[in-house]
DNA sequence: AGCTGGTTAATGCAATTGCATCAAATGCAC
DNA sequence: GTGCATTTGATGCAATTGCATTAACCAGCT
């Protein structure tokens, strides 16, 4: 049988839906569930853990991550309410904004990689 | 270099994650902007479409799609507005609803998916 | 210096979503 | 039949998101 490329396009992007909806749903609560944060902040602060220098800039991280500006802007002032980081001016650039990550913050994303690892392994196996 | 089980898990739910967010931004302002519909309401004219018996009960359109039972409401709600479908009364069970397409639900259907094979083929290429 | 255009982050607003709840209807046990 | 748990879809509510706008700031030009 020969699938048009239409349909096997179709079929991938099905695989793609049906894989990040599980998965996101999944992860979505058991992170609420068990450390009170949400799969954009989980992902924030693990894109402040990966970058070994700690502190990022807003549009930084915008562009790593495939939040709008807006949404990442309230993303972050949510972390900082939690005190998992911290909003600095950016000397260089002062219409930049540093974001630090606290060592709470380190301490919550690190259990929160726990999570995030045992959900992946049962519903991305 | 070994990488761990762990570790590729992570990067491929980067890579599903990284593949969904572009894809479904570029498809939602796609259909948005040429049809008018969401990609939920596309998703569900689409199930419809491929029943070939057109109507289908409410909870059968939510299993087979990754929306809760609240959103479906609401997206066959805004799909009943716009003249896309009916909701009609099932003899059998008086709690279902039957969603059957309309004419013009078909007629939206077939113009959309063009645009989604298009936005597929662009960015899931 | 002054002015214009572009960049950065925050905010008002509308829309969608999920959770919890509700009412109606079903079915099963008795 | 009566009563009780379950199922089905709708709705109130809070939370998140994206778009458009705003304010502050920067860079380049005259």
């Amino acid at each position: 049988m020969a699938a048009t490329p239409e349909t096997n396009l179709v079929e991938r992007w099905r695989d793609v839906l049906s894989c990040y909806s599980a998965v996101s749903c999944a992860l979505e609560r058991a992170l609420q569930d068990a450390h009170g944060i949400g799969m954009s902040e989980f992902e924030a602060l693990d894109r402040l853990v990966d970058a070994q220098c700690d502190k990022r800039r807003m549009n930084e991280l915008a562009t790593d991550m495939y939040l709008s500006q807006s949404a990442l802007s309230r993303a972050v002032a949510r972390l900082e309410r939690d005190g998992l980081v911290n909003r600095g001016m950016c000397p260089d650039d002062r219409r930049s904004i540093f974001v630090c990550i606290t060592d709470t913050g380190r301490t919550k994303h690190a259990q929160a990689r726990e999570t995030q690892r045992a959900v992946l392994a049962e519903h991305l196996a």
